[in-house]
DNA sequence: AGCACGCCGACT
DNA sequence: GTCGGCGTGCTC
């Protein structure tokens, strides 16, 4: 008997060749299997997505061909992982096959089935050993608030919004939750999401002490783009096999298959890095939500999903306010320990030309006599963000970019951070030869280089000078290093470290007493409209790394120096008041009609010239003019990016904004075969490609 | 996206 | 004379 698989593979959106293809098989498949089929010239990966019986019948049957393997040793994707990615494709406008294959590790794209009964067999062995489901755990007692959560989360029918400050206890609740889950049903999966997992080592050190005695090193699982290829296909397995109970990952992990998952956990919801910026464009958050709805309706347990954070995004409060999520609060901090109190430095009263005022020098000159540490951040690397010459106009402009070269200080470089481009640093100015060209601005370099130098006559305790120190991505880049630098910080190897916001993120820092954030003014007045909602997070988020010690926090402190203090925002965080602010956030979303009382895309284009991208984006706005749904849509003309050309490439891009989520799906999928054919519009010419970007962070 | 086929410059 | 540049066009 023949069969007629519809099979699903990797082919680009704008290849035309969208959906499913059909082949040929002499026996029957199961949907979700996974099969190798001849495409053009060569073999690719696919997989099945229905196998019907009776020939199609749109094309004859001697032009399709057979398909060329199976790969039986492996499980059929499930149903509900097929409807997750089947969503993701149409949600986020992509191709099916696009989405399906690329969210599979790629080293599962060159397989054949005797690698692949290798690896299986490798994954058997290793389940079993070091289990043991005797071992007593030791666990701290569960404060009234985690418990009153627990219950809460025990009979929840919608994803729960776990809203509790720093230090509340969250990831306790969470490895709870997991807990219960595994214990009542022994084919039960959990997935964790953190933001990013290099800055979350002890979360995932958490999840090992609590988990491994009991069920194993192999039952914990990480998933993220920074492991080797072959790592990343043997966790993909060990979760698909169900051998891994625990997944641990970034926001790619949401698209694991995890045939027995009961509960999501999305910690840190509101980070923006749960948004792809690329491909795929997806929230993970959002995808998180719709997975756990879908296995719920599908499976006979339901999966429940927990979203955590200290200030959620505006969109999970709205939602939670409206009663779609549930809010559960922790409002307590665990060991009875205090907020920071937010010291507001007004600059306009300060000494002109400061970067660090005195009284905050003075607080922190008073914290290293008592030897305890404090944390400045700036969100700039480098030295100075230009170099300029005093004589001439010359600046350190990038030659591929609308940017200047950051200036770095300490390897004499110029270097742009949005095309890598580097240079050594002039002696003199290259246009007019003037000997004095001067940095303008600064990064955490010039910072850290002040700091050490208007804190040499602060003293330890035993008398020894301050230990100034710098964090960002140019101090963490080779591998260990980040560890390294923690680990010196946890000894009190350093009295003051300097940072960018990598360090506010997910760090337990026990002496931290004071916290400073400087250079914060240009989130207040950005045209970016979540950038006060980014900024009011990560103060939080950083004055959550101060005083985490109960006996510290009673005097731990967050400085802010800003040349606007009467700033709303500022009220708010003073009373670390988030709902406060997120009221106030929403009534000026709502009367603007913007997210989450709008629905809005982007379409982005990018061209050799910015008068090609742009006239391929008004193009097909004009051509869009009879399209059904059209009326319910509002297209802004095409703008160029802030940053307008990167690596040589012109960026443009036009916003598409709805009063209904329904709408602006229905008129953007009208709308897709009129992108493909805009690419041959003569004045488009030298448009290099498109992107449709559903949902965006930034407008 | 790959990978073909296809038509014009510098090499064994 | 071939090896190879990357410009269109197709893949069940």
């Amino acid at each position: 008997m023949t069969y007629w698989p519809s099979v699903v593979v990797a082919t680009p959106a704008h290849s035309g060749l969208a959906g499913p293809l059909t082949y040929r098989s002499e026996q029957p498949l199961a949907a979700g299997n996974l099969v190798r089929v001849p495409l053009g010239a060569r073999e690719v990966l696919g997989i099945v997505w229905s196998c019907p019986s009776d020939p199609p019948a749109d094309c004859s049957e001697e032009q399709l061909r057979p398909v060329s393997a199976v790969l039986d040793g492996l499980m059929p994707l499930g149903d509900g992982w097929r409807q997750l990615v089947a969503f993701a494709a149409r949600y986020y406008q992509r191709g099916l096959g696009e989405m399906a294959l690329s969210v599979l590790p790629p080293a599962l794209r060159d397989l054949d089935n005797t690698q692949l009964a290798r690896r299986l067999k490798r994954l058997a062995k290793v389940n079993g050993s070091a289990a043991c489901p005797e071992t007593p755990v030791s666990r701290p007692q569960a404060s009234a608030e985690q418990q009153q959560v627990l219950d809460a989360l025990g009979t929840l029918d919608r994803p729960a919004l776990l809203y509790g400050s720093t230090g509340s206890g969250k990831t306790e609740v969470y490895l709870r939750a997991t807990e219960q889950v595994l214990q009542d049903d022994p084919a039960a999966q959990v997935l964790v999401l953190v933001p990013e997992i290099n800055l979350t080592p002890q979360l995932e050190e958490r999840f090992r002490q609590r988990f491994e005695p009991r069920h194993g090193s192999a039952a914990l699982v990480s998933l993220h783009s920074g492991m080797t290829p072959a790592q990343r296909l043997q966790a993909w397995l060990a979760a698909h096999a169900g051998t891994a109970r625990i997944v641990l990952g970034t926001r790619m992990a949401i698209f694991a298959s995890l045939p027995g998952l009961r509960l999501i956990v999305v910690d840190e919801e509101h980070d923006p890095s749960y948004k792809s910026q690329e491909g795929a464009r997806y929230s993970a958050r959002d995808l998180a939500v719709y997975r756990a709805k879908v296995e719920s309706d599908r499976g006979p347990h339901p999966c429940r999903v927990i979203l955590g954070s200290a200030t959620p995004s505006l969109e999970s409060w709205h939602a939670a306010e409206q009663g779609r999520y549930r809010r559960l609060a922790m409002p307590g901090r665990i060991g009875g320990g205090e907020l920071p109190r937010l010291r507001l430095v007004d600059m306009n009263h300060q000494p002109k030309g400061a970067t660090l005022s005195p009284p905050l020098l003075a607080a922190m000159e008073e914290r290293i006599a008592r030897g305890e540490q404090c944390l400045v951040l700036l969100n700039r690397r480098g030295y100075a963000p230009v170099l300029s010459c005093d004589a001439c106009a010359w600046k350190s402009q990038c030659p591929h970019c609308s940017a200047f070269q950051v200036f770095h200080k300490l390897d004499r470089t110029l270097r742009c951070h949005h095309c890598g481009f580097t240079r050594r640093v002039p002696r003199a100015c290259p246009d007019c030869g003037n000997l004095d060209i001067a940095p303008i601005g600064r990064g955490t370099e010039q910072i850290e280089e002040q700091l050490a130098g208007l804190l040499s006559q602060a003293v330890r305790p035993d008398g020894t000078p301050a230990r100034v120190a710098r964090m960002d991505a140019d101090t963490t880049r080779t591998k260990g290093s980040l560890e390294q630098q923690l680990q010196a910080l946890h000894e009190g190897e350093v009295d003051v470290l300097v940072g960018t916001q990598m360090v506010a993120k997910g760090h337990d820092f026990r002496r931290i007493t004071l916290v400073a954030g400087l250079n914060v003014d240009a989130a207040l007045f950005a045209s970016d409209y979540r950038a006060p909602e980014r900024l009011f997070a990560l103060l939080m988020q950083a004055a959550g790394r101060a005083g985490r010690d109960a006996g510290h926090s009673g005097h731990s402190e967050m400085w802010v120096q800003t040349w606007h203090p009467t700033h709303p925002l500022f009220a708010a965080l003073k009373k670390h008041d988030y709902p406060a602010f997120a009221a106030e956030q929403l009534a000026e979303r709502e009367a603007a009609a913007m997210p989450p009382f709008g629905y809005q895309a982007l379409l982005r284009a990018d061209a050799r010239t910015q008068d090609a991208a742009q006239a391929y984006l008004n193009g097909v706005a004009d051509a869009a003019a009879d399209l059904p749904g059209r009326d319910e849509v509002t297209l802004y003309p095409a703008v160029p990016l802030p940053i307008q050309r990167v690596a040589n490439v012109e960026r443009a891009q036009m916003l598409v904004e709805s009063h209904s989520r329904q709408a602006l799906q229905r008129f953007l999928w009208a709308w897709q075969p009129l992108l493909l054919q805009g690419r041959s519009l003569p004045e488009a010419r030298g448009l290099i490609r498109f992107a449709v970007d559903v949902d965006p962070l930034a407008v």
